[in-house]
DNA sequence: GTCTATAATCCGATAGAC
DNA sequence: GTCTATCGGATTATAGAC
């Protein structure tokens, strides 16, 4: 509470996860905070300032999402609990999760702060990292892990951006299922047959008989 | 121009797609029709259902790109137009496709129009037709086309959507490179050996040759 | 110097005259 | 159908209290 900047920013997230952000304003932040309008300004200069320390609050609990993943022993584990972790967030925090990637572009700075973007470029380093260490234990077919990894990210992030918007006719158990289907689905054509075997024994029977069917 | 609201509802599209949603006001629309704000309301109620109707406007151009992918002649055809198609509006039209699926969460009506449900479900009943004939056809696995064309259609999206938020750090040219080349991996696992087969006809050698090897 | 209240500006939307 | 006048609300710059 020593720094007044922090408290504002946490009664911001508070508001704008309530409120979303047709519903955010500085005189509503200044009630919740206890103070008038005005006196923001003097800690942040501006609306769109404030909102982007918003997103970065955003991306900081994503990230703990996924560092959560990091505690599975193997790369297998890993990839899979980072995928997972990925969906719970989204799931958990849905509001926060469209913050990533529709404020960033709806605020429009002077000069626009190479923050958001380097906050994304670090989400896409991860999923570089976990599909990487895959490739080399043969889980992951051989490639380039950038180009692979965006592969599962845009997959990731359209089938979730899409439910969001209620695209799917889906309640959330049912969205988890499609998540983990379609994931599989698309783990035939990027991993390694013995990771398809591996798959198999845990969900996809049907869907690695298919792959191994049309392969022979 | 026999219609008013047409003429209003043309002059908001490119005050939207110049401006932004912050920029848009209806007294601007009103100086860029050449009336006075409040003439606007005689028919449009609200600003809420004008920028609706922009989102509707922009789902009609993307029905027309799609459109066009049914000139194909082969399911295959047919199949890998739409999606050039889907990539070439998006790319031409990058507000128009932002418009699409950030505007209508932004924009809450009492009742919510399901407009823009519908047509977002009418892209999706598209790509399921997409699909469907290519299974008929051989060229996809068989499956159900509903989960297999919201696998693509996420792939897609996402892709487009990280893209235009400028989440690659490549051009326009390089990300249709990368656009072909993440679809492409994506249809190994998806399409039957002899489209993979074909593909490896057109660019994706490598890819196909690698699927063959790891299937064996 | 740091924080705060007042006031100017702009927006969406409405009421009533022409 | 359109304009003038106006309300309520929001952001933001300016000037004043501690």
């Amino acid at each position: 509470m020593t720094d007044p900047r922090e408290h504002i920013l946490s009664c911001a997230c508070d508001l704008y996860l309530e409120d979303g952000l047709e519903g955010f304003s500085m005189r509503k932040l200044a009630r919740a905070v206890g103070v008038t309008a005005p006196a923001l300004y003097r800690h942040y200069e501006s609306k769109e300032r404030l909102l982007l320390d918003v997103v970065g609050e955003a991306y900081k609990r994503l990230g703990e999402y996924l560092y959560r993943g990091l505690q599975g022993r193997t790369p297998d584990e890993r990839f899979r609990m980072a995928g997972e972790e990925y969906l719970t967030f989204a799931l958990e925090h849905p509001r926060m999760y469209e913050v990533l990637f529709t404020l960033p572009d709806l605020v429009r700075l002077p000069e626009p702060p190479e923050e958001a973007r380097d906050q994304a470029c670090a989400i896409g380093q991860f999923w570089n990292d976990r599909v990487r260490e895959c490739m080399d234990a043969a889980i992951l077919r051989a490639g380039d892990p950038d180009e692979v990894g965006q592969t599962l990210w845009a997959h990731a992030h359209g089938l979730i951006s899409l439910y969001l918007r209620g695209s799917f006719p889906v309640d959330e158990a049912g969205f988890r299922a499609m998540y983990g289907a379609s994931t599989r689905r698309l783990l035939i054509g990027l991993g390694t047959p013995q990771y398809g075997q591996h798959l198999g024994n845990r969900h996809g029977e049907d869907l690695v008989e298919e792959a191994s069917d049309a392969a022979s």
